[in-house]
DNA sequence: AGGAACTCTTGACGACTGTCCAGATCTCCA
DNA sequence: TGGAGATCTGGACAGTCGTCAAGAGTTCCT
């Protein structure tokens, strides 16, 4: 009995979660496209196969879709470039192909880039993103650490910089290279991948 | 008879510039607490001494007025720092000064920094917002450059960065420090501090 | 003193928002 | 196959939004 009803209920959890998963990928997309401000849960529903009410089965409020959108987004970005650390030989290769993989991400997925800074920018003024935004950050400077630490083992040199300062300084160049690109500027992508290249020798001794 | 005019109109222009910027005032104390998605015309109206009507008096419609609050933010900001750079006798007075500078800003002016970095980032959404987002970007980033290379000369070393880079570096610091410390974080200024002047001598060759 | 021009208030408008719900539709087991 | 529960639709709700315009209030010159 126990197994019968905990198989079904598990399907529809499952299903459940499936829908939920779905409708935050819709939602995603709206969102990149549109940003914060401009996107209702009506539009959000009408870029879907579904109605507008159905968001409100599966969600609570507008406020845990976007939360549970941002943090489908996390599970996508923080292994972006563990291929990187885990097959580079050297520290020059480690250097060009990480420099080359930031260009990449920063032209293909520009606009779901900018939606990430949109909504770290929007905790800052809503409370109840704060939490979530900070975990996702928190992750991200860890990414960007396993990158550096791997490039300093490969250079055989010690680092001269915390993991927050190295997130911080390689942020703000990634930023202003999506701003630029966004922005239409054909050296934004160019001029991250040789500001990258010569900014991380700098972390070393 | 042209003379009266002139003076009557120029009158009458002073007035009403000096009442749109008044109302500017208002409004960006009002969008600095809101932020740009949650701010209306009759809130900004609110926490001014006007009716919501007299913003359409003044501003053709809502993105006028932004842009006009963004552009008398743009006045306050570039020079900030221009006293710091005159007063510098060396290198490492000015890099402690930097540093000290930077964290007083980000906690006396959090709120407008952190409206500057959400209007920037809408720009990426709203077409309207990017000439001036970029015009204001560019003069942020000729200040960084001044002190770069007051901080180089009086060191007597050369520079090994970009105008642009040095700037997206050093922003990426900032808006980490000013999320931290927005956030609660007490480490956050004094942690703006030292990797400030940690990460100028690296610039040097 | 009168009147023209400027300034501001007030209320209205249509459109849009998040939320909720009654009921239609579907799924799937007994 | 019937019916219970899960799923979905579409409309209604009370608010809020940007915008506009009619008219009251003010200023200031002749």
């Amino acid at each position: 009995m126990t197994e019968v009803t905990d198989r079904i209920s598990r399907r529809q959890v499952d299903k459940f979660a499936e829908r939920r998963s779905q409708l935050a990928t819709s939602a995603l997309r709206t969102l990149s496209q549109l940003g914060y401000a401009r996107t209702s849960l009506r539009e959000i529903a009408q870029n879907s196969e579904f109605s507008h009410g159905v968001l409100h089965y599966y969600f609570r409020d507008k406020v845990e879709l976007i939360m549970y959108c941002v943090k489908q987004y996390k599970a996508e970005c923080v292994t972006r470039y563990d291929q990187i650390v885990a097959t580079a030989e050297d520290a020059d290769q480690l250097k060009v192909d990480f420099g080359a993989a930031l260009a990449v991400t920063c032209e293909e997925d520009a606009t779901m880039h900018r939606l990430w800074y949109d909504l770290r920018n929007q905790s800052l003024f809503e409370e109840s993103f704060r939490e979530d935004t900070l975990e996702i950050d928190k992750s991200l400077e860890q990414m960007i650490w396993r990158i550096v630490t791997t490039y300093a083992d490969l250079a055989g040199r010690d680092l001269t910089v915390t993991p927050a300062t190295a997130y911080g300084l390689l942020d703000g160049l990634f930023q202003q290279a999506l701003f630029r690109h966004l922005a239409g500027d054909p050296t934004a992508l160019p001029t991250l991948r040789t500001a990258t290249e010569q900014t991380l020798p700098k972390f070393l001794t």
